[in-house]
DNA sequence: ACAATATTTAGATAGTTGTATAAATATCTC
DNA sequence: GAGATATTTATACAACTATCTAAATATTGT
């Protein structure tokens, strides 16, 4: 399991940018208006989200458009999972 | 999700001594001779975790005994499923 | 090609973190 | 209670990170 996807998760702007994209995609405009903090700083958290392969992006025009990588995610569930899940696994 | 315990999860070295107590409850002292680092270095990261509560402790004569604490990781389990799941709730 | 908009990159800085050594605390045995 | 063992706490420091402002890059429309 890379050590970049737990560091990438260890912030709280990260995870809540991972939530908005939840409900659909977003481009870096739209994902950086909803934080009180600058332009450019929402842009270094998409940066490491990305290297974490949390995101993906695609270019659509002037904007980029973020997208959330669910498969990532699923890896991060099975790695809970397999080593300390026990009965994590009911789907309330 | 408190953040605490996404940042206790962010480091490595904490992930394995996580993955040693899965196995079965360990003394500090068994954890830390694990690490080619400091007794102390080691007893800093098990502060990180008790206070994330991802582990709990007892006292026992002269050691101290760490287990882990299962009920944090279904819920962190729970987090991304319910957020991020889709279909990643499929035990192999 | 120029101006406008969208986004990233560069450079700087303050705060956090992982590690080390040394000192402190707690328990046990004699 | 003194000494030995186990563990934590205190202090210091280098490395990392989140943020900022300013500059750079990319795209679109005129």
């Amino acid at each position: 399991m890379e050590d970049s996807l737990f560091r990438a998760l260890a912030d709280p702007t990260r995870r809540k940018i991972l939530e908005l994209l939840t409900e659909k995609d977003r481009t870096a405009g739209e994902i950086a208006e909803q934080f009180p903090i600058a332009f450019a700083s929402v842009s270094h958290h998409l940066g490491v989200l990305k290297a974490a392969d949390l995101v993906a992006t695609e270019r659509e025009g002037q904007h980029i458009r973020y997208r959330l990588n669910t498969t990532v995610f699923q890896e991060v569930v099975r790695y809970f999972m397999t080593r300390f899940g026990g009965e994590g696994d009911k789907h309330a």
